[in-house]
Formats: C-alpha cells, sequence, structure tokens
DNA sequence: TCATTATTTCGCAAAATTACGAAATAATAT
DNA sequence: ATATTATTTCGTAATTTTGCGAAATAATGA
C-alpha cells in the first residue's frame, strides 16, 4: 500500500490516474503533454512508474500508445485505502 | 492530495498512520522504537514529517509526547481519495 | 526507401528523501 | 543542583527521485 501512496504521491501521477478513473477513459503521452508543463521525457518516466507500478497499462495503438487504468489492480488499491478508512469509520461513530 | 499521499508512501510512515486510525489510539516515539528497527532521529523525523503534514498531532505528556491522528484532517484525507475511488466506482457499475 | 510523427530510452545534473550518530533540549526524580 | 529518561535537532552521507535534452526506436505514409 506504502508503495501505491507513493506513486500516487507526484502531481504529475495523480493528475493522470485521475484521468483515467473514469469510465473507459484512456490518454495518450501527446494528449498529456499539452496539459501538463513538463518534457516528454519527463512525462514518459512517469507514465513508465505508473505502468510499472501495475495502476495503468499502456497498448500500442497506431502511432500512438493508449494508456488506461488497470481496473483489477485499481479494485485493488481502492480496496487497500478503503480498509484503512473504514477502521477510522466504523469507531468515530460512537 | 499527492502531498497527503506522498506522506503515506513510506512504510514506516504508514505503520504509524495505522496503529492510529483505530479510536483513540496513540502512540509514543519510545513504544514505536521497540516496533519498527529503525534509529530514534530517523523515526523523529517521521513522525515530525507527519505532524507538518497535518495527518498527526503531538501532546507533552509528562516525559513523553503522545501522538495522536488529527481528526478533522484525516476525515479530509478519507473525503478526497473517497472521492477519487468513488467516480471509478460510480462509472464501473454498468 | 526515406521522411515524418509519436514516444521512449540514455546519460547526466540538481534536488529531495532517508538514515544515522552525536549533541541538544526538556521534563522529572533524587 | 544533578542525574536520568524521553525525544528531538543538527550535521552529514548515501540513495532515490525528478527533470531535461539528445539520441534511439517504432510505426506509418509518400
Amino acid at each position: 500500500m506504502a508503495q501505491f501512496a507513493k506513486v500516487m504521491g507526484h502531481p504529475v501521477r495523480l493528475y493522470i490516474l485521475q484521468k483515467l478513473v473514469k469510465k473507459n477513459a484512456c490518454c495518450y503521452s501527446g494528449n498529456l503533454i499539452n496539459e501538463i508543463s513538463i518534457s516528454r521525457s519527463t512525462l514518459s518516466q512517469h507514465l513508465k512508474e505508473l505502468k510499472y507500478s501495475g495502476l495503468i497499462e499502456g497498448e500500442i495503438e497506431g502511432p500512438y500508445i493508449k494508456y488506461c487504468l488497470n481496473k483489477e489492480n485499481w479494485a485493488k488499491v481502492k480496496m487497500l485505502f478503503e480498509k484503512v478508512f473504514d477502521i477510522y469509520e466504523n469507531y468515530i461513530e460512537d
């Protein structure tokens, strides 16, 4: 869980994740580069890290690479965080 | 949110947070040092960072310092994360 | 084949994080 | 006052992260 939190702990990576969380959302490096002021190589590194962590996956689509959420792993992360937050919630309610 | 995720992105800090999430839980540096194999100064730094981020607060209690969750901020973080996870959940359910 | 477009890897520098031991602080007890 | 206990700050070293530009790769189109 700390690993996942760490990956989410960078504004660029969190931005990308938040985009991809939406239904069937996907993004492209060349697309993101217009929204974020960062060099292409740096963006590429962040995408690589997100991919390596298992939170997203990339698929070649013509000359582009289409990135989207890895739904299975995202569900896992969601559960890990919710477990921690729910412990708190269960205790606070009395 | 990235800031909070970053703070949670270290195993020692996450460990401490998970302890404190339980009802009225608190901890002491000298207490934690027996559970985590890390030097006192390093532990102190992590506590400082947690405090600086607003996730925990410390209170002097005799010769000890009692740390506990900052409930207000924890609730904020919980909401921030839940919002992101809920977006996903709302979309996936159809 | 050669040029073009999209994107990544490489090499490297700057900055931030992590970790430690020694010294400092702060409260209590003798 | 002095010693003891709990904990933090300071100085510093090692490691990791972040970021960039240049070169490399890979697919498409002329």
